[in-house]
DNA sequence: GCCATATTTAACCACAAAGTTAAACACTTT
DNA sequence: AAAGTGTTTAACTTTGTGGTTAAATATGGC
């Protein structure tokens, strides 16, 4: 439970919008599953609009630092490519609501979010870092060539992916919860071994 | 252009059904894009709900046969792959929105959807058949050992995850919708080579 | 006991959005 | 010319929802 109203508030909150997005959220049923009322809402929050936006802000603020800190690891390639799937997968088994509120907020208002995501992030340095590191290592002969772009997309496509596509994925294959969760834990060496060896120069 | 009202009215709805989903989706907005009234939407439709099912329907119904299709041809598995790899993105590159509204609609109303879903599709028994094969070709040797599952999750992922990421890819890369879209192009090859080193038998 | 802050109560307003209707008009078919 | 379908116009009702308020009531620290 939460300590004080405030943050009961905002753990509700947080729980509408992100699963229903921002227009599907009544305030009301957030109060209601809050047990308090309307008038409490507005004021701590004055609108559901700062509501939101202060909602947003406080998931970009937990994210970020995680995912800037797993790109910029020191170490060898493959010790920041561990760090990286497994930082992502713990993150997201903690989180699962998390990539799918993301993926959502950017096809819906880009430019707003990007604003804010750029304001609040070391995040694209991060990654321009890491794609580099990728790049190196290439030019070294230690991994087999191909586009920076296109290995991050295999990377994260194999990472992310899976939570996103969490629902239909427990459909086809009658996953429970708890399947997926011990299911996404073996995948972190699974990827890892995956990318080893299509990585493999021969 | 649309033939008559009726479609262009569908055509209309359905862009800003599967952008911004049904919450905040104004059937106003609707009616003015299409260059008419609230009067003929309800001449033909009777309500925004009925509408919007019209829509997912038709969704459903174009890209599911597809999918299954794909998942069934005949050949060997590298063939059977390369169908399944290519189909998706072909699919993706002509409607960039249909994954998003997917996965969206599970996230939300996974049960009614899911529903839908079995209803009109014989999909899932192709994955299954795939699936199948895959593991057949594993005790035969022919490629590296791995749960399907997690196998299923690493073709799919490197090939949908791209579509449902691009905008904060296109963001964190600088990438034009042109250049994203001979990127995929490019990705056709990539993935397949990706995964043929990955499943190489040593 | 007093004061500040938190919280409830119970109204209420304003507005937007969906849905509805009836009448008229246009167009094509018969 | 009549009939049917498509389409517009212009109103209207209803409902939901966000926002607002003022007063009353707790609650806990000083």
């Amino acid at each position: 439970m939460a300590q004080d109203k405030e943050t009961l508030i905002l753990e509700v909150a947080r729980k509408h919008f992100v699963q229903k997005g921002y227009a599907a959220t009544r305030t009301q049923d957030i109060a209601d599953e809050a047990g308090i009322n309307k008038a409490l809402l507005h004021y701590y929050f004055r609108s559901k609009e700062k509501l939101y936006h202060e909602i947003t802000v406080r998931i970009l603020d937990t994210i970020l630092p995680r995912f800037a800190k797993a790109l910029a690891t020191e170490g060898t390639f493959w010790e920041r490519l561990e760090v990286i799937v497994t930082s992502y997968v713990d993150l997201f088994q903690e989180q699962p609501d998390i990539p799918f509120f993301i993926m959502s907020e950017l096809s819906q208002k880009q430019a707003r979010f990007v604003e804010e995501l750029k304001k609040r992030s070391h995040h694209f340095p991060a990654v321009q870092g890491f794609v580099l590191s990728m790049h190196q290592e290439m030019e070294a002969g230690n991994i087999r060539k191909l586009p920076p772009a296109q290995l991050m997309l295999n990377i994260m496509g194999m990472t992310v992916f899976p939570f996103i596509a969490k629902p239909i994925f427990c459909t086809v294959f009658e996953f429970s919860d708890n399947d997926f969760s011990t299911l996404m834990e073996e995948r972190k060496d699974i990827i890892m071994n995956f990318l080893k060896a299509a990585l493999k120069n021969d």
